[in-house]
DNA sequence: CTAGGATCCTGTCAGC
DNA sequence: TGCTGACAGGATCCTA
């Protein structure tokens, strides 16, 4: 769930909040959810706080790191009750982000100087893992994870591509050690932008074609970044309600049933791909056909972004 | 090597 | 109401 955007801005989010802090002390109240030994980091101040994909990384002034990775469902949320009890949320947007913490999704508490970092995760697929500063590059994650879409050039993802024939591109795109970045909505949204179909076999898709996935791959993810990824800002909006950060740029995720905000000739269609609930405008993004013929943008026109 | 499916875990929702 | 199965914003492991 969260996917490159939301950790984006975590990462910003808790740089503010929290480097120069100090580690005070650590809770683990599920054991899965940390790896190593949080005596280790005690003490312990943070100095930077980094992201390979979508995976956040919080150094520390011992030589010490803490790799987190959200997962689906996992969410980090700082209280600052020194001031007003302000609060930042972001990650897996759900009603933790203004329940009272510790709950019973609460896996791991790193209590620091002037707050507290709580990292929640209902599934318990995401972890916070102790490593070496000087190991991160060498964690098996990180270590294959690929290049983020603005970093690579149509002709390196067309080779993936060809390397990946039979596969559908949407399950090529969400493989991180293929491109980083996309998860399940943001996959959606770069094809529907792409106009190609999620089954669509990598094998026959073009070089214009990786050129076009990676510029709306880019589009859709710097869209959400700069208009603050999830957070408890979404979540509840001015009068109470709640909100829902999809909004801010989504076109097809979770949005079947509704008029094709692209040709508003065809409905929005929710179908399964590569294990997962896709949504796709059957008109946009015909299967078979002509997509082959023309039409379609061509090139690739670098989006600036600062990361 | 690739491709596809099962799996980790908790919670919610639709349908009977 | 209570049960059941499907599904969920991710990644890995296992099989063929």
């Amino acid at each position: 769930m969260p996917e490159l955007p939301e950790v984006e801005t975590i990462k910003r989010g808790l740089s503010k909040l929290t480097i120069k802090q100090k580690i005070k002390n650590i809770k683990v109240l599920c054991e899965k959810s940390f790896i190593g030994n949080p005596e280790t980091v005690k003490d312990a101040t943070i100095t930077k706080i980094r992201r390979f994909g979508k995976a956040l990384v919080i150094d520390l002034d011992n030589q010490k790191s803490l790799m987190i990775h959200l997962r689906m469902t996992g969410q980090l949320i700082y209280d600052d009750k020194g001031e007003k009890n302000k609060r930042y949320a972001a990650g897996h947007p759900s009603e933790n982000f203004i329940a009272e913490l510790p709950n019973k999704q609460t896996r791991v508490i790193l209590e620091l100087e002037n707050g507290t970092i709580y990292f929640n995760d209902q599934r318990k697929f995401g972890f916070i893992k102790i490593l070496a500063t000087k190991e991160v590059n060498k964690d098996p994650f990180i270590k294959k994870l690929a290049k983020e879409p603005w970093q690579m050039t149509p002709e390196e993802l067309y080779e993936k591509l060809q390397r990946h024939q039979k596969s559908c591109i949407k399950a090529v795109i969400l493989d991180q050690t293929i491109i980083t970045g996309l998860g399940n909505i943001y996959a959606d949204e770069t094809l529907f932008l792409s106009k190609i179909h999620p089954s669509t076999k990598a094998g026959t898709l073009t070089k214009k074609d990786a050129g076009t996935i990676l510029n709306m791959a880019d589009k859709v993810m710097n869209l959400s970044i700069a208009s603050g990824g999830s957070t408890l800002k979404d979540y509840v909006k001015a009068d109470g309600t709640r909100g829902d950060y999809l909004d801010k740029f989504a076109k097809v995720f979770n949005k079947q049933g509704q008029p094709c905000p692209a040709c508003g000739k065809a409905k929005i269609e929710k179908i399964k791909v590569a294990g997962r609930g896709t949504h796709i405008c059957p008109n946009c993004q015909p299967l078979t056909g002509d997509r082959f013929e023309g039409g379609r943008e061509s090139g690739r026109t670098r989006q600036e972004v600062s990361i």
